[in-house]
DNA sequence: AATAATTTTTAGGTAAGTCTAAAAATTATT
DNA sequence: AATAATTTTTAGACTTACCTAAAAATTATT
């Protein structure tokens, strides 16, 4: 059996490394999870123990295949939930994580075959990050920053890098959300803030907010 | 903060003392909760620190106010997460109970306010238990086992006393599900066994089953 | 009422997950 | 390449929730 603590670590290990490919350090995993550097060290030689991660003394981690097939079930669970919390229990795309986050771990394959098919098979979140299918496959489509798009480029917005309360609120109040349409009218090379027209209106978008918006061009 | 532990054992001694009200012994608990009575100890000496319960050594222990109230939050929830999983996920009323023994332990306001609303402000489970509304009131239906009723009193099945999953599928086989309408035929003095008139057959039930369903005189 | 049986509590120990402080290894700087 | 800074690990301790075994209290039986 599988803790919730263990979970969570894995799940950790899995976006710090990207999709958990690559090393990750035990400082890393420790400031994600606002815990101490020793506590790291103590769980990953657990992992280890358990099968679910490859660790060398002084060398950072990675998960081994099993391991990865958990981070990927949890993640599938937490964006299955959230798509459920916004779909049909009304909730706004800035309240969702805190809930998810303990919803993923309710553990019931049935549950969340129900749940999947009951949301109507989605795949993306309502962040735009996209949902691991029952098999693990993630299907990703081809975005980019916000940043890096070119003047005159048509593009929809179908992501957020950073998902913070802070940040999505921002966007709610400038009417930005997933599926609405942008285009790149001037990029300042001073600031390098980005003018772009949504919603019929022109926006000043500063460098920190484009480097933090997925978009398709079209 | 509550643990998920101390609030399972506040949700034990609030079903065995009925309402919560009657002292509930360190043994009762145990055996309730499959632990050791000496764990038991442990806990409702906590418990009773915490201002959740009132314990006396040797006396058993009851619930105070606080406890009552979050023990009938759990129950809430519990109850409304098996309307969902009936309802919308089409599980079988057999299968929601290790299920929402999880789920019942999510904590956000929010989330339960939304989902007695996307359910409609459901009054009971699919059990036929009453769900305490938000305020924490209960409004029980004036229920009998149906091994009280009388020859030639119709009635219509409300509730189950054992949810266990052996005797929900021995319903479910017999197609009696809560609104169903049975007739008392005849009732057996040597065993105790009831004939009953459901949907337009007639059935022999024993005196077990007669104890465990709950029904209302129609 | 004394003894037996049962229940409950106490005492001491274990495992998971955390912490602090110190030691060891690695990486960066001069 | 030696020293400094940083990262990582080890060692030892704490808390929660559990356990076993023995002691104490309660309840039942004769």
């Amino acid at each position: 059996m599988i803790t919730l603590t263990e979970e969570n670590y894995i799940k950790a290990i899995y976006h710090l490394g990207k999709q958990g490919e690559h090393n990750v350090s035990t400082n890393a995993i420790a400031k994600d999870m606002e815990t101490k550097a020793s506590s790291v060290t103590d769980m990953v030689k657990k992992l280890s123990e358990k099968g679910y991660a490859d660790y060398k003394k002084y060398q950072g981690v990675t998960l081994t295949n099993t391991g990865r097939k958990i981070a990927i079930g949890v993640v599938r669970k937490h964006r299955l939930w959230e798509v459920f919390l916004v779909e049909k229990l009304n909730f706004s795309w800035d309240e969702i994580h805190e809930v998810a986050e303990q919803l993923e771990h309710i553990k019931s394959e049935k549950l969340i075959k129900q749940l999947d098919a009951f949301l109507e098979y989605p795949t993306h979140d309502p962040h735009g990050d996209p949902i691991p299918d029952e098999t693990g496959k993630i299907k990703s489509i081809d975005k980019i920053l916000l940043s890096q798009a070119q003047i005159n480029d048509s593009c929809i917005c179908v992501g957020v890098q950073d998902s913070s309360s802070e940040f999505l609120k921002y966007l709610d109040k400038n009417k930005i959300a997933l599926g609405t349409a942008l285009k790149v009218i001037h990029k300042e090379p001073f600031d390098n803030s980005v003018t772009i027209e949504v919603n019929s209106k022109e926006l000043i978008i500063s460098n920190l907010i484009a480097n933090n918006l997925f978009v398709k061009l079209s």
